[in-house]
DNA sequence: CTTGACCTTCCCGTCACAGGAAGGCCCATA
DNA sequence: TATGGGCCTTCCTGTGACGGGAAGGTCAAG
């Protein structure tokens, strides 16, 4: 199939497809004419990238992953390691993101978002981060 | 000051000061020798800068809160709308990554972790987001 | 035969810097 | 006075994971 169907079934723009190849994520067949011809192992593949992707592992990650996938003599302990320290990752990125929420909705309650020029949000900032 | 002491007071990289000279957030005066010069209100714009960067703002929007700040006759509505829009994005953030962690473990939970090849976690990725 | 949809490669832009090279400046010490 | 080390400058490249768009080849339908 070419890369436009192979697209939508993974569910990934056609660039994002083409630059996996330039990274060499995969390795599709090409017909006389030069396009791409992607076979269901591909498309499979895709999906798997595509689904690893959305779950936030970065494409060096997606890379052992898909090559642990393809490993039929792969232990599943490096799998877990991988997924575990991406779970702390997802953690404290939540923590962080939770964290400036706190701060910042503290200075929205304190605004009152009038047209008075005193503000305590800009001076929230300004003094600290609260 | 020079740009080692006013990175030091303002807690950024002086590299990261350079750059927001390149972009236009400060202009710091220059001294005979070509130095950056730096006042105490470009110290203070810094710290203004860095507290906002640390709050997750973008630089652009580092830039409207900047220029608001500095103008006495600013509505604090605007400065209230740019935090609240920013909250949210925080918000739709921290429910994509609850999400992924939500999946994610539930994947981890489900995987052994030993030597047999058989993995949950690289089923679950390859046949569908859970 | 033309039209329009599809495909290709190639190059630049994104965001917010970090790393490093090459070279100039300043101050203290021998 | 020489020199050493630390500070400063500009300039260029690289990051991650693509997106946008140009220039041009290909294919199927009418």
């Amino acid at each position: 199939m070419n890369i436009k169907e192979v697209a939508a079934r993974a569910g990934l723009p056609a660039k994002t497809i083409r630059y996996y190849e330039d990274i060499g994520l995969i390795r599709p067949k090409r017909a006389a004419n030069g396009y791409r011809s992607f076979a269901d192992a591909d498309a499979a593949k895709l999906q798997f990238l595509a689904h690893a992707r959305g779950l936030g592992f970065t494409i060096e990650e997606c890379r052992a992953l898909l090559a642990l996938y393809e490993d039929k003599s792969r232990a599943s302990a490096e799998v877990k390691k991988l997924a575990e320290s991406h779970l702390d990752r997802i953690a404290a990125k939540i923590a962080e993101l939770r964290a400036m929420q706190a701060t910042l909705s503290h200075l929205v309650h304190a605004c009152a978002g009038d047209n008075r020029p005193d503000c305590p949000i800009l001076q929230g900032i300004a003094e600290r981060v609260v």
